[in-house]
DNA sequence: TAAATTGTAACCCATAACGTTACTGGTTAC
DNA sequence: GTAACCAGTAACGTTATGGGTTACAATTTA
């Protein structure tokens, strides 16, 4: 399954948390407790989602934090799996 | 939502994937591809599932990688939620 | 008794999540 | 046009985590 490349959650942030608020990233990161640093990794793709951002998500945009660690969840197993063929192991179970 | 602490991947692996086998740990991890030790911290939870490791426990146990990871999402996530209230986060939607 | 098994301590390395500070370039406002 | 704001990011440090090897102690099994 997952056929497709999941968009990173930062992306999804943007466009459907910040964009349609016309909130700035440095208020969002304010609001966040969080460096403007941290959210602009994020954004941009280069940081995940830990556990705590995604609590921190869930209280500042009113959504589960489980929905957001789903998303990163998705897009890093999407770039695990294409490294499946390339792993040794053996099946234990047929 | 997420009401009861859940097991720690590790636990569900010795108990579901290598007792019924009646498999040892040495043995495991070299079907893994990984040292015993890995695998030990794992199974007693010292480490969390990683992608990659998700990959490799649904090759040699023919289940889905995404299954392992969301075990160690919701393990994950119990303890962060545990943790909300103390977070200084401001709402930016109702 | 001898061999196998397991947990784990001690050490290494690489990566990642956070922070602060500071620079650069682009927009907006006055 | 200049001052203010905004965003990306480079450089630095800290802490934590995943993974490895080796080695030891305790237990179990043959």
């Amino acid at each position: 399954m997952l056929m497709h490349n999941p968009p990173h959650p930062g992306e999804v942030i943007r466009e459907l948390c910040i964009e349609p608020l016309g909130l700035s990233v440095t208020d969002v990161a304010k609001a966040l407790g969080i460096s403007r640093k941290t959210l602009s990794n994020i954004l941009n793709g280069h940081a995940g989602i830990s556990p705590e951002m995604a609590v921190r998500l869930s209280i500042a945009f009113n959504t589960t934090s489980e929905s957001w660690l789903n998303q990163q969840l998705h897009h890093d197993l999407w770039f695990a799996e294409k490294e499946r063929k390339k792993l040794k192991v053996k099946k234990l179970v047929a």
